[in-house]
DNA sequence: GCCGTTTTCGGCCCGACTGTTTTCAGTCG
């Protein structure tokens, strides 16, 4: 079994246990464990095999012996005990807001429920509201609750979250009563995936900015609205928050409210360290109750915030308890990319293949934009479905780039299209290309797009030989997720990176918001390889060049700088790398 | 279940809101 494996295991553990009313700082142990494991650069097998689990933190004996357990002979009978213990159905009802793992124990136990539908009839039976600690309003609330999953998804992708936000967030700024306002949570951090949208506002008067909050048009439900936090449904069925403070504590209640929840934690402990207190209200001396106002260590910025507690100020795309915190204590937080620092993307198509417009209205389009360049990389001709180019006019295509560019460089325009392909890495991962044709172009990033249901070791294989090719520059979207829509393939993705640090092959950072693939969470291991990453749109329409700045974004999630980014580097640079493999 | 120079037990982050309560438990973030 892998990280990711183990990790899901661990974190189910942990919700099973919170539903047998066990003891919640059990749970969090198992919950805790788990997203270590999520982002943990180096594979389970390797530190089983050599004995350093215990080396982690947060992975007492317990933890160590199930771990080894499942890494070593892929099961663990503990887990399977408990699963069985519980009937199944009982995890999705953890998922109706209002409902957590008490609420649930109690329908279990008195009324044998074990499944929404089961839920649903309950509770328009009525039965729901004759338990302990249920009334009408509970199962009444439990009704919108499911009505509301039926027909709401609960978690969107940050381009949708940024859409739904940003208009809300000018008519919050323009209110007379609202001094200071920010978006918070998840999508500050930049998280690829959104749950609900935290807006935070600093006001005199939090009564009338709340007001105006839930009477917002696009609100469609208000599921709380008190004296300073408000919580309401959007059109499009996006949760959004609202917490109103006072102008002195913004700072600590943005700094509170972006998290994560984990980063959050350690501040905390860093702060009673110190003998302090730190909450969304302030940094008091003393560890006393009560906030008061002549124990508060002012802070007029987040970064004061940090610097009081010995740390550098940290990103709010690093701050998910991932190593910031040695970081910032040792002043080794990296200058993170920009993305006003990339110069183009190397994997793009046009009208050739499946993108929607012609060679002259992108590179209009992208001189318009400030990019150097931009790779025209159509599909391949296995690629039906995407009107894949056939080797001939892959010819023509690149002729006709060639008088572009002569056409460009005549008006003294500096900007160049390049000629590329998105080849398919066929089955055994050959590619869809002769290395003739291939070496004609620019700019060549290998992906898989067909036998996505094929083992583990077979696809691993594949991109790995795809890598091992002189002419192959990249790796296109390594795993072939599409967010909330499709897993990823089967793929060993450490063993990948390997083999391109081992045959200088940079991996793609593909910026589609419905893919961000390869992972932010791997790109430090890569990063620790040496590998290089590429941000790429994968732009089939002019607008997805927009796409640079979400895929900056998650490379910042990344750890990733400048420098370690190829498409940062100005064209006759970024030549000589192409250059670099085939040479 | 984890942790530890106040160490093998007794802690483990903390506040707002809701609903069901006659003073607080559960949920959420």
């Amino acid at each position: 079994m892998d990280n990711d494996q183990v990790a899901a295991i661990l974190a189910e553990i942990g919700v099973l246990l919170e539903l047998k009313g066990e003891n919640p700082f059990k749970t969090r142990a198992y919950t805790n464990a788990a997203r270590t494991l999520e982002t943990f650069p180096e594979r389970l097998e390797t530190i089983v095999a050599e004995n350093r689990l215990g080396e982690i933190k947060g992975f007492g004996q317990a933890l160590q012996d199930k771990i080894t357990q499942l890494v070593t002979t892929g099961s663990l009978p503990y887990y399977d005990e408990l699963k069985a213990s519980l009937p199944p159905g009982l995890l999705e009802l953890l998922e109706v807001p209002g409902l957590g793992p008490k609420k649930v124990k109690i329908l279990h136990d008195k009324l044998n429920i074990a499944s929404l539908s089961q839920l649903e009839t309950a509770c328009q039976s009525g039965q729901v509201a004759e338990l302990p600690g249920f009334a009408a309003k509970t199962q009444s609330k439990i009704l919108d609750g499911i009505a509301f999953r039926k027909k709401y998804a609960s978690h969107h992708l940050i381009s949708l979250a940024l859409r739904t936000a940003d208009p809300i967030l000018d008519q919050l700024r323009s209110h007379p009563d609202v001094i200071r306002c920010a978006t918070a949570g998840s999508l500050r951090r930049h998280k690829e995936i959104i749950g609900d949208i935290d807006f935070l506002a600093s006001s005199r008067n939090p009564t009338a900015v709340i007001a105006f909050f839930t009477a917002l048009p696009g609100v469609i439900l208000i599921h709380a609205s008190g004296d300073t936090k408000a919580s309401v449904v959007l059109e499009g069925g996006i949760q959004a928050d609202l917490r109103v403070v006072t102008d002195p504590e913004f700072p600590f209640a943005l700094a509170y409210f972006t998290g994560s929840k984990e980063h959050n934690i350690v501040m905390r402990q860093r702060a009673i360290e110190r003998g302090l207190r730190l909450n969304e209200y302030g940094l008091f001396r003393s560890n006393s109750e009560t906030n008061d106002p002549a124990l508060l260590l002012p802070c007029a910025t987040e970064e004061e915030i940090y610097n009081q507690l010995d740390l550098d100020f940290i990103p709010p795309e690093l701050r998910e308890n991932q190593g910031e915190f040695d970081a910032a204590a040792e002043h080794r937080i990296p200058r993170l990319i920009e993305w006003t620092e990339l110069r183009g993307s190397l994997h793009n198509h046009s009208q050739w293949s499946d993108g929607r417009d012609s060679l002259n209205d992108i590179i209009a389009a992208m001189i318009d934009l400030g990019c150097d360049y931009w790779a025209i990389t159509d599909h391949s001709k296995s690629s039906v479905q995407a009107n894949g180019l056939q080797p001939d006019r892959l010819q023509r295509q690149i002729t006709e780039i060639a008088s572009r560019n002569r056409r460009l460089a005549d008006e003294g325009e500096s900007f160049r299209l390049l000629t590329g392909t998105e080849v398919d890495i066929l089955n055994e991962g050959r590619l869809d290309f002769d290395n003739d044709l291939l070496a004609q172009l620019d700019v060549v990033v290998a992906s898989i797009h067909q036998g996505f249901t094929q083992s583990e070791p077979e696809i691993t294989r594949r991109l790995i030989r795809a890598a091992e090719n002189p002419f192959v520059h990249m790796l296109g979207h390594l795993s072939g997720r599409l967010l909330l829509e499709r897993h990823p393939y089967k793929l060993d993705a450490h063993a990948v990176i390997d083999a391109c640090a081992e045959t200088g092959t940079w991996i793609e950072l593909n910026a589609s918001p419905y893919r961000f693939d390869l992972d932010w969470r791997l790109w430090s291991y890569a990063k620790s390889r040496g590998v290089k990453c590429v941000i790429n749109c994968d732009a089939h329409r002019l607008e997805h060049s927009g796409f640079l700045r979400l895929g900056a974004g998650i490379a910042r999630k990344g750890w990733l700088t400048k420098a370690d980014v190829i498409n940062t580097l100005p064209l006759p640079q970024l030549k000589k790398a192409l250059a670099q493999k085939r040479a």
